[in-house]
DNA sequence: GCCGAACTTGTCACTGACTGTCAATTAGTG
DNA sequence: CACTAATTGACAGTCAGTGACAAGTTCGGC
């Protein structure tokens, strides 16, 4: 990654911050780009320049996340369970939701991703997209593994769907439960409740 | 349900069609409102007195058919298994997605749907807040057999989220396979390759 | 058939997210 | 130091969506 690349995540994480600070303070709706572009010190249009979307300045660090998560994946040993597989790189998301430290801002903006209509719809779709590739993921490995899965069989995209509305059921009930058990207990405990057949 | 009630849902069921019309023949994001409107006559801002987004006008109905799925999960016996129920409630959404004689609107339709962003993090929001709902039918039935589940166990919901994760999975392999087979056996389908443990 | 309350409609003015363009500035490279 | 490429702010414009209001329209009670 070059330096160009290297001030460019600087200054999105710098936006991101601000940004966040102030939707936790005054709400995500009631507070417009042109505020967030003030509080940074930069022109609107400048802001957009780092994020597609006002959306995109919460849930556009899962897309590096999930990048993460895929090239994890792939990594796995092609004929270890895919739900355990699915699981394991689970691991990468959980420091991001069960934020070491700062869980004073992360906390209450993850609430709000949940009550914004907007914000919830676009992270259900990024997880969603995520999702396909994942799919696509365990159909290579499978694949590779010499037994792969027929085109029209839903099963990967069925473990994938299952497994991904474990995962959010878990930071539903680690959210809404306080801080009785970890996150990454909670997505143990939702996993284990379905799986494959 | 009033006479009032009845011609404001055929004023938008005009509207829906008109405007799906226009979506598949030009795209939905190069399709305005102000074009859905002048199709249908009336101004633009009548078109928001009746939908109260762009999105709403193509993901709109399936919030009434969620009602009627909420209702008929609520109508199932206590005693059955919440995944069996599942499955059955799904039946009401079938003749919605495979739609018996017009298919050839409804299938570009769905394509746009899962190929737009916008349209499909509308779609998926609304089917997560479903979800919600369901959620608390299916602890409330519990609760009302005599085996309540605790209040942090998360099972019911990573029940619903396999469930529904298992119904989008089948509505995309349903829409990518062609016409192999119907849209109740790619649920059936799915449903089969995971489930509660 | 008439009337007033309730509902619907179009118009207008406005906010806020986002985009294209261009000229000025800044920052890496040789 | 000079050259090229990227970054920036300013500006004008599009489109979704909202609030307010005045002009119809509908409907039950008389």
């Amino acid at each position: 990654m070059g330096l160009r690349e290297r001030t460019r995540r600087t200054v999105q994480k710098e936006i991101a911050e601000a940004a966040q600070r102030l939707f936790v303070e005054r709400g995500y709706e009631a507070t417009t780009i042109d505020d967030v572009a003030a509080e940074v010190g930069m022109s609107p249009r400048s802001v957009f320049r780092y994020f597609a979307t006002k959306e995109d300045i919460v849930v556009g660090k899962l897309g590096f996340v999930a990048e993460e998560m895929l090239q994890a994946l792939r990594d796995r040993p092609a004929d270890e369970p895919v739900w355990e597989s699915l699981r394991r790189i689970f691991d990468l998301l959980v420091p991001h939701v069960d934020a070491p430290g700062k869980r004073e801002v992360a906390d209450p903006m993850q609430r709000i991703v949940f009550t914004t209509p907007a914000l919830l719809a676009s992270y259900l779709e990024k997880l969603h997209v995520m999702g396909d590739a994942a799919e696509t993921a365990i159909r290579d490995r499978a694949q590779a593994a010499g037994k792969p899965y027929s085109d029209d069989d839903p099963t990967p995209r069925a473990l994938v769907a299952g497994a991904f509305g474990c995962l959010l059921a878990a930071q539903k009930a680690w959210l809404a439960g306080g801080a009785k058990q970890s996150f990454a207990e909670a997505i143990d405990q939702a996993m284990a409740t379905i799986g494959p057949r």
